[in-house]
DNA sequence: GCCAACGTTGGC
DNA sequence: GCCAACGTTGGC
């Protein structure tokens, strides 16, 4: 079954630019048990993904589309001294944290901002807009997807 | 820069 | 296993 995800990541850090330009990239840099393990168990290839942009001011918001096409691995960052993601207490025999690649889809011609998925009566239930929701990695329904798409201007 | 809301760590 | 201290996320 395929499902549909929405993760974040600073732009400052990775963005959708970044991804059109690498075409494939690596999502690295979980450091969190739940969403690694939804990485592992739940994230298959062919899945789709929005990209959030998260931590940009105003410009805070769904700005694409990607898709899976590599199932977890264990995120070489994780062992590499003096990179912001390394992890001391990981070790290689036994890796702690997991990435995947993502492939990318699209630009959405006009983002959708997270100030006006907020208006939004019908996202009232949203996680992604929970106070205090920290994951980086959601779950999105196939309705809410196909919704959330269609709202940052998608045409395919 | 502030701070709420978590998640993780480590002492006990 | 509890829980205080600490670190991080992420909106504002």
């Amino acid at each position: 079954m395929k499902r549909n995800w929405l993760m974040k990541s600073e732009p400052n850090e990775y963005s959708i630019t970044d991804l059109a330009r690498d075409g494939v990239g690596r999502w690295d840099g979980v450091r969190n048990y739940q969403v690694r393990n939804m990485m592992r168990d739940q994230m298959k290839v062919g899945d789709r993904a929005l990209f959030y942009h998260s931590n940009a001011g105003a410009l805070t918001g769904i700005v694409g589309e990607m898709e899976v096409v590599r199932t977890a691995y264990p995120d070489p960052t994780q062992f590499e001294v003096g990179h912001n993601h390394y992890d001391a207490k990981s070790k290689l025999e036994a890796p702690r944290w997991l990435c995947v690649d993502v492939a990318h889809r699209q630009t959405f011609p006009t983002p959708l901002l997270l100030s006006t998925m907020r208006d939004d009566p019908a996202l009232r239930d949203f996680a992604l807009l929970r106070r205090g929701n920290r994951l980086s990695v959601l779950p999105v329904s196939a309705s809410l997807y196909q919704y959330l798409r269609m709202g940052a201007g998608a045409t395919k």
